[in-house]
DNA sequence: CAAGTCTTTCCGTATTATGGAAAGCTCTTC
DNA sequence: GAAGAGCTTTCCATAATACGGAAAGACTTG
């Protein structure tokens, strides 16, 4: 917590709020550290290319060399290339958005999205993240977890309601993924978003482990969860074509994750 | 240079290389560092997610987190969304794959690309980066940087032969980047890659300066330099929409880059 | 032109990083 | 199954480096 590289990090991560970059004084203020630390700091982290200082208007932001290490992970983790192309069939299916998203920590991460044919249409902006508890990856991740961390997720996480129908209880929590472990598929109805529903599936390795989750959101007013559950079969086709090419991974312990790749320019 | 913070990130950047996860010990050779270092910062970055360590295997690799920050600098840079469709319209009317770029450092770095239609095909990938001098996007994006600018990378540059018509000499490159100026496009003829040939365009914001720039590239044996430049009106009026919509940016002085946007979830 | 706010630099203090060595693991080998 | 090789992790005295308040400089505002 007092360590001059987890200051850096927290910065850069902070420095993810500003799109448009800001002033040495306001992110010290926002981060909590003197100025002159903030400075110092930033420095550092512009001389590697992860952090940008325009000399004009002395505003920092992130620097595009996160972008590379972050295709790089999209490599590693095997989110480019082949799995856009098999969500893409799953919309043409059913006509709505297909999401994807990975459990990182506390959270799913989403890391795809396809958007379906209608107006009327869900968000999931990939790199954002969003609760386990109640969306329907969420529960699939924490279904389909190695048995560990499933049962520290089930027994640990914070069930905060945030849509008319999350499940607060914790005993209902657990029956709910022990359900979606039976069931092999996971609904989320108007427990995360008002006015959405969604259905989701796991992507499992050979392990039986989820390396991966797929779902299909839409709004409550078009689609009822019968609906949506017609679904599961295209959406378990696409994730046994994903399983195939996602690189395995093993149990993740406490906090991060991931791989990466990077070429060796001639 | 021997700052801790240069040699975390670095540690970053290396970790890149190996796609599938490292141990301690080979990375920290391939670092230079001492083995009790390496294992004190690799720490440092797992704390906050920016390097996943396998308690298994234990083997690191890039945490989640870069795929996060990765993503929100795509979003403030405009990289996400409206530009990929833009560039899918170009590949619909060329058949031929269509690349977008930007000038970062002394490189410039590949951030997207659209497949054509024919079965032989040109591999830009995002998050890669690519010389600036034998590229038609690089030279593109030299021959519209703010003044100051190209005028040191006119100057600067290594001028590395990698195909077999790279330009080599100081003068020629000088002239190339004015021809480029003058006729608003860039052709490289097997200058980067030996049997590829590529036209590119510079997207330029509203100050002339180059926010981005597009490319089509062509095997050889399928596409002369007059077959090439047939396709700058489409890449034109591409890039004139894509200045649109790509945030205005700044003039970049030394290094890195970028902007990003991250939201407060409940 | 003065007052406010910002960025940048300075520098003495003491906190922190350093890295060799030792301890602890996990394999393979004989 | 003991010995060995190679790995990860921990320890700790030393020395270097980060720290951050304050001052200086730059810029904008009234």
């Amino acid at each position: 917590m007092a360590d001059m590289i987890g200051k850096a990090l927290r910065l850069l991560s902070l420095l993810g709020s500003y799109p448009d970059g800001v002033g040495i004084s306001e992110l010290s203020r926002a981060a909590g550290y003197p100025v002159s630390t903030t400075h110092r700091l930033l420095g550092s982290l512009a001389a590697e290319g992860f952090v940008r200082n325009d000399p004009k208007s002395k505003r920092y932001a992130l620097g595009l060399r996160l972008f590379e290490l972050g295709q790089q992970v999209s490599h590693a983790r095997g989110f480019a290339g082949v799995a856009l192309p098999v969500m893409e069939q799953v919309s043409a299916h059913t006509g709505e958005p297909t999401l994807m998203a990975v459990l990182d920590g506390r959270d799913q991460l989403y890391v795809h999205a396809v958007e379906g044919r209608q107006q009327v249409q869900i968000r999931g902006e990939p790199g954002r993240r969003g609760p386990l508890h109640c969306t329907s990856m969420g529960k699939c991740l924490v279904a389909f977890a190695p048995e560990e961390q499933r049962l520290r997720l089930v027994a640990e996480l914070e069930l905060t309601p945030m849509g008319p129908r999350s499940i607060t209880g914790r005993a209902a929590f657990a029956a709910e993924i022990e359900l979606v472990r039976e069931r092999g598929y996971a609904v989320a109805d108007e427990e995360h978003v008002p006015g959405i529903r969604a259905v989701g599936v796991p992507v499992c390795g050979p392990d039986g482990a989820a390396l991966a989750a797929l779902s299909t959101a839409a709004p409550a007013y078009r689609m009822s969860v019968a609906d949506l559950t017609e679904f599961v079969p295209a959406l378990r086709t696409a994730a046994r074509e994903l399983a195939a090419v996602l690189p395995r991974r093993q149990a993740v312990s406490g906090r991060s994750s991931s791989r990466s790749s990077r070429p060796g320019g001639p």
